[in-house]
DNA sequence: GGACACATGTAACGGGTTACATGATTTC
DNA sequence: GAAATCATGTAACCCGTTACATGTGTCC
């Protein structure tokens, strides 16, 4: 077992320090926690708990339901205290898994339907986690949220999850609408289209913005450093 | 070796199918491929060609670029129609790793200048990208686009990538300055203030919307599944 | 009292990462 | 002709996944 933490020991930890929970209520509840930034399968959350127990920045306390035996975890001292340390170090950048833009290249190759199928699938996910969205606000407006006295924190994060899933939405919309307009997926007469399209999206061609310095070298963008 | 395709398989046979490529090159050219939807390590890539090459998707080419030799690969027909068979399979959904997420959420226990330096590094991460972005639409403009031929699909993806940062950049800019008119990080008096940022949220809340008929249970949503 | 969902895990595989290696070209 | 960088990989660890296992409450 590794010495080093990852980010998902960190997510755990965070769930943890907001109050004790199972194990089983961790794996499950990571819905309302970070299940949309930082998806993880439940089995992972079993074996960070246990690495972070024999860690001791969390510490279990067997409880009984009936007969059934169940551990419930609260956070240390020490697991506060390495939470803390994390916060100095750096961010691992915002890094997506979009495998509808893949198939998006290579949609020539297939049919109008399954790219528009691909399309509708991700609108569909965009709606039912916008959904979901609109559930987390109806319980902090409601006041039953389990971490209601965090609402000036947790209101920025759902302003995200709902401005992202609005975007995706929008896009997949829009799409579609482009799609249906075309009598086939070859490039044929839709050239002077796609370059009016390009044209009009709202970013700054290098050539336009050469007043300002040269960037420097060193301001390269970072790939994703999750672990 | 393992016989399934992953997704990161048809990323790279996506690839090879606009034209042939040393494996260097197709590591290196992920940036203007699939590097911001479908992040993979260039040691992963390499496996790939491998693993696509003994399958007898991809054929290499042995050629020499003075004393130095390297292996270009083409796309087989093998390899095309197991493109074609692949859009027929489900999408996997959207998925994001963001980190910064879980950093707002556990703030508090850390400092203004730390949470601070986290949002500014999303804003830089998206501008950076951004300015990729803006490079990418006047390659497209001035007509030298390796996939210019395929303008009218690729605008698609770039309307996308560009919609997609400038959400993250104009959240990071707003969320920047909420927290910049607070005084500290605990929730004292913000409670009113975060019930208001909810409260104007774009989403509908279930109670708002409980007309329809309810929501199937199968619809629930999917998490990654990217294997 | 049988079926089914809840609660709590474990085992094993493999994909993704980090770290290292090595010759060839270019730069100065 | 030394240093830096380009080009091309290989090795190994480990995180994340899928699949399985097993008892317990609950419903009808």
């Amino acid at each position: 077992m590794s010495k080093r933490l990852t980010t998902t020991s960190y997510a755990v930890l965070a769930q943890v320090a907001v109050h004790p929970w199972s194990t089983y209520e961790l794996a499950q509840q990571r819905v309302r926690y970070f299940r949309y930034v930082w998806p993880r399968a439940e089995s992972a959350i079993y074996r960070e708990v246990t690495r972070l127990s024999s860690m001791g920045l969390i510490t279990g306390r067997k409880e009984y339901v009936g007969k059934r035996a169940r551990t419930v975890y609260s956070i240390t001292d020490q697991g506060l205290a390495a939470l803390r340390q994390w916060l100095d170090t750096p961010v691992s950048p915002f890094a997506m898994d979009f495998e509808a833009m893949i198939r998006l290249f290579v949609a020539p190759l297939g049919t109008k339907e399954q790219i528009n199928s691909t399309l509708t699938q991700v609108q569909n996910d965009a709606q039912e986690m916008l959904r979901f969205g609109g559930a987390v606000k109806q319980e902090f407006l409601e006041g039953i949220a389990v971490t209601q006295d965090q609402v000036y924190i947790r209101a920025l994060a759902v302003d995200f999850f709902i401005s992202l899933l609005h975007t995706v939405d929008a896009w997949a919309e829009r799409t579609l609408r482009e799609i249906e307009s075309w009598d086939d997926l070859t490039p044929d007469g839709k050239n002077e289209r796609g370059l009016e399209i390009i044209r009009q999206l709202p970013v700054a061609t290098p050539e336009e913005s050469v007043k300002g310095p040269p960037i420097p070298p060193d301001t390269q963008l970072r790939l994703r450093r999750s672990r």
